[in-house]
DNA sequence: AATAAAAATGAAACGATTACAAAAATAAAC
DNA sequence: GTTTATTTTTGTAATCGTTTCATTTTTATT
């Protein structure tokens, strides 16, 4: 995934019909370049400095634009909060249950022949998360 | 999957270490039989008839018991409720985005060499769901 | 500038789930 | 078989992440 520019991020919004306000076009920049899986609060507490004013209201309610524009994916992992991310392509996740951070899993192939069945539906997008103990945290239980 | 008996389910919870009273047991058989994944509103619902009285928070405390104990599972969908799962094995679930049903898919060979480098997680659990349009809804919007 | 439309804001509402304390049921002790 | 201790159920109240709503602020248009 290489770097975008301010400039690429803001085409992208205006191609998806979004005006890009200065709120907007950060709180995009902030989903788009992390790797963290944030949730809402921690886009609101990351940007109301910068911004000097913002509201929490603001940041779920441009989340969920770009949720429905298709530009960032809305995962919902058991924990209790909403967590973006702003890549879209296909890969799968992984909750660390002791310390709750969230990785990526790149997936092998093409996962619609995973699946018994799955043709007779018409499949608009895929959930695919791992549970357990990352590395880290696995070797501090033992 | 074979049908259980009232007598088998009793068992599994004893096994458990779970003492299996009226609520307990009637909730256990009602999740465990049904292929819909209910969520806690359903199972009051269909069972505080056939109990008399039944309290929502039982059903909530007994399914969260249940969970932990491995007996069942517990459902991220993205439709604002968790559902509950009787069928522990591994599968994956359909989410029609239309009629929010839910239909379980089985899965082909061991998912466990889908994913980039999940030999370095210890994984304990897996949620894989596709979502989409079930073939009924996808014919209607013709 | 004046007007209209879109976006941001903060307070209030929402609602599924959980916490809590009291009541009921079950088991254990004597 | 009554008393005591433990477990389970129950209803109400609290929680809290997320949404709704009306108002204010900003941006675009004439």
């Amino acid at each position: 995934m290489k770097k975008l520019t301010r400039a690429e991020l803001k085409s992208e919004l205006m191609n998806a019909g979004i005006r890009p306000s200065v709120q907007r076009l950060a709180i995009y920049e902030f989903v788009r370049m992390s790797k963290a899986h944030p949730t809402a609060e921690v886009v609101y507490e990351a940007l109301r400095e910068e911004l000097g004013s913002l509201s929490l209201t603001t940041v779920y309610n441009t989340l969920k634009l770009y949720t429905d524009a298709g530009l960032i994916l809305t995962l919902n992992i058991d924990d209790g909060f909403l967590h973006y991310d702003g890549d879209t392509s296909l890969h799968a996740h992984f909750r660390c249950s002791s310390c709750g951070a969230i990785h990526d899993l790149a997936v092998k192939g093409d996962y619609s022949n995973w699946f018994e069945g799955s043709g007779d539906f018409s499949v608009t997008g895929a959930q695919l998360y791992l549970k357990g103990l990352c590395p880290k945290c696995k070797s501090c239980k033992n």
